[in-house]
DNA sequence: CTAGGGTTAG
């Protein structure tokens, strides 16, 4: 293994990747090239360099990184832990969890697996991306163990994630309990108190969130940035201004620093109460502590002029924010059409979505939904399913509320069959209905007098856990009293 | 050379 038996020229390119992946410097065209020459040289010593060359390929073309990885492993040098991690990294990106299962086998028969932790918690994390927490959570409490491969604090942290973006961040409380209750080398930390107090204020749980929050301090993990930003966050969503402000002033006190995701929270908390001093008063605040507006805040402010009817000065604020320095992203672009949406300008809507797609940003479900709702209000039912057609050639497959605009407005057309038949498209892509399908729905076969398939649909609903709201209760009594 | 948290939308 002496570096004298490694050949000159090699260990030069070795050397000279290395250095340039540290310096950012080396795009997927330059890496292709780069592991061309290397593998051709390749020796045992060459596994770091070609770990680099993967990461930059895996980051911007995982399919690609996949075949790259393949190439190695019928070359004569030997993939490393690291490589296979970069490798189930490759394949969850590229949407094949299949393969970073294939991948993970493989690791566990190298005899990888015991440090192996990262490439689980690559796998762990794209499983729950695909809202699998439960199945992420038998790998973390069974799997992992029963290959000696300790489930670390990100490994836990991952699983927590998973658990509050599924709502049972109940769950997630009770597992940080537990490993408090171990006493084990993995504690709690506090990225892991974080999400679970995030988690317990999104579903409304103050009490349980602020318990935490104690137990956090009582076990000595000292609040930051980011705890008290989730924590001014949930206040500000129940419009509770005050609070929120005295978190703000507890953050001063302690000298954390609030940054931009802080003044963030606030400021949207003032729009949602139309106080457009304080907004202003923030603004000032923020920049006197020398923090930036970013991209966020912008279209925060975006939202509120166009929903006080005020698209043109949102546009102002748009047109100039490549000159503030802040590029606009998908969610900046859905703001402005959602304006233009109520407006009703479908002109300039086909303008901004043309100017998006120049500008390399693709649309996704929210900005698709926005045109399926805007033309099905104007019962324009042939272009509502021809949106429906693209957005599926484009790859996204319509979510529930795309489904909902349809089923709704079909109904509203009294074609009630082909209603019906977008329902069950929908629940045949696993998709779960809600309020917004079932009411359409009710209301639709009332007017039309077919009560078997009232009664049918207002089970289904009630077996589903979903209350009949207002609109229902009015147009539909009997099953109520049951 | 690989892994976790907070801000905005329909």
């Amino acid at each position: 293994m002496s570096r004298r038996f490694v050949p000159v020229g090699r260990r030069i390119l070795e050397q000279n990747i290395k250095a340039r992946y540290h310096a950012g410097d080396i795009g997927t065209e330059d890496a292709l090239h780069l592991f061309d020459e290397l593998l051709q040289v390749a020796g045992r010593s060459s596994i770091h360099a070609i770990n680099c060359l993967l990461t930059v390929v895996c980051r911007d073309c995982p399919a690609l990184g996949v075949s790259l990885f393949n190439r190695v492993a019928r070359s004569k040098v030997a993939p490393s832990s690291i490589t296979y991690a970069i490798l189930v990294d490759c394949c969850c990106r590229a949407g094949r969890l299949d393969l970073g299962h294939t991948a993970m086998g493989h690791i566990i028969k190298t005899g990888f697996a015991a440090e192996a932790i990262v490439n689980f918690n690559h796998l762990l994390k794209a499983i729950c991306a695909e809202n699998k927490t439960s199945y992420a959570m038998d790998i973390v409490l069974r799997i992992m163990p029963m290959f000696n491969c300790v489930p670390n604090i990100f490994s836990y942290s991952i699983l927590f994630k998973g658990l509050c973006n599924e709502k049972r961040s109940q769950e997630a409380l009770e597992l940080i309990n537990m490993m408090v209750e171990d006493g084990g080398s993995c504690r709690p930390d506090v990225v892991t108190y974080n999400t679970v107090i995030d988690g317990l204020l999104k579903e409304g749980e103050v009490g349980k969130a602020y318990s935490l929050f104690c137990e956090m301090l009582r076990q000595g993990v000292s609040p930051d940035a980011v705890t008290c930003s989730s924590i001014i966050s949930g206040m500000c969503k129940l419009h509770a201004m005050d609070k929120a402000e005295e978190v703000l002033q507890q953050m001063l006190d302690r000298r954390i620093l609030p940054n931009v995701a802080t003044y963030n929270s606030l400021i949207h908390g003032y729009y949602l109460l139309g106080q457009c001093e304080e907004v202003d008063r923030i603004f000032k605040e923020m920049s006197r502590n020398g923090v930036q507006p970013n991209v966020v805040t912008y279209n925060i402010q975006m939202d509120y002029l166009c929903k006080s009817g005020r698209c043109a000065e949102a546009r102002k604020i748009f047109d100039s924010m490549i000159s503030l320095g802040q590029k606009p992203n998908v969610y900046t672009y859905s703001v402005l059409l959602h304006g233009y949406a109520m407006e009703k300008s479908f002109h300039d809507m086909h303008c901004l979505i043309d100017l998006m797609v120049e500008n390399g940003i693709a649309p996704d479900h929210h900005v698709y939904n926005i045109l399926i709702s805007a033309y099905a209000k104007e019962e324009m039912v042939g272009v509502v399913m021809h949106i429906f057609t693209k957005m599926r050639q484009q790859g996204l497959n319509p979510d529930a509320v795309s489904y909902g605009a349809v089923i709704d407005l079909l109904c509203s057309m009294g074609r009630m069959d082909d209603a019906m038949s977008q329902y069950n498209q929908m629940i045949t892509e696993g998709l779960l209905p809600g309020i917004i399908v079932f009411t359409p729905l009710i209301s639709g076969f009332c007017s039309c007098g077919k009560w078997e398939k009232v009664d049918e649909l207002f089970s289904e609903m009630l077996d589903r856990g979903i209350c009949p709201n207002s609109v229902l209760q009015h147009n539909y009594g009997p099953p109520l009293q049951k």
